[in-house]
DNA sequence: TGTAATGTCTCTAGTGACTAGAGGTTCAAG
DNA sequence: CTTGAACCTCTAGTCACTAGAGACATTACA
């Protein structure tokens, strides 16, 4: 049985995020000592390593919430995990398409300008201000 | 003069988002109807284009004030503006980094279940459970 | 001119996933 | 037994909005 500070270094998880996943749910409610401290065992530790793993590929609480119910079910179908982690793969490459085409805006608006004139003749600023100067939508 | 909804129309700024950037000091504080009423003209216009077209960079509001702001001294120099988009360009480029290798990572455990078992077997729950069946850090 | 529909006003509170801080209590080391 | 670090709860703040309530203004049409 470990602290809660204890728990945070193995996981690197803060200590106020491990109450507030506490408080969502994704943790269960800690076992306490008498002076009303958190005290984790081997399992708490495996679920919160879980939920920092799926945080990191960016699933949402919510979606975390749906797979830990699954995994304290491991009669149900899994075709719900594959749905939430196939959905979650949409939105990343979403994302990477749409950064995309920013990327090459921004890289495009930074070459105009050397950022050695005054801002009257700032090709940035122009940019910004006439989308028409743009070479894609966004 | 026309209306914030007509604003909106031209601009695809909602209402209330218009409010809000005025409370946020980029728009300037329109003027008003005798009924209390905001009033827009073409200036009005063309700065909230340029608030949007800048937002939809993925500029901060932030950035956005900074931009203004040397929009409003056309004599300064415009360095500030184009170190305000490189760091948006390495930002950017950094979301990308990352959001790629969450793709792999996503591929190879969405390709590794196929949804047709139970949970005990899934290999999405058994990829986020352990780390260690990760090809690569994220 | 009357009325009804639509638009607008301010204000407060909610979103997601935390983070920061106050003010108080408990624990572990020496 | 004391000290200081770690812990507790609670509230409020972050960012960029979004939603809703309840009241007032404007516009279109009869």
């Amino acid at each position: 049985m470990f602290s809660i500070g204890e728990l945070s270094k193995r996981t690197k998880v803060k200590v106020p995020t491990i109450r507030y996943y506490e408080e969502m749910g994704l943790l269960a409610e800690a076992e306490r000592t008498g002076g009303n401290q958190r005290r984790y065992d081997k399992a708490g530790l495996e679920r919160l390593s879980f939920i920092r793993h799926a945080r990191d590929l960016g699933f949402s609480i919510e979606a975390i919430l749906s797979l830990i119910e699954l995994q304290e079910h491991p009669d149900r179908s899994c075709q719900a995990a594959t749905e939430i982690a196939t959905s979650q793969l949409t939105d990343v490459r979403a994302k990477i398409k749409r950064l995309r085409a920013l990327e090459k805006e921004l890289v495009r608006m930074s070459k105009g300008c050397e950022g050695d004139g005054v801002a009257e003749d700032c090709y940035v600023l122009a940019s910004l201000a006439d989308h028409k100067l743009c070479n894609r939508q966004h």
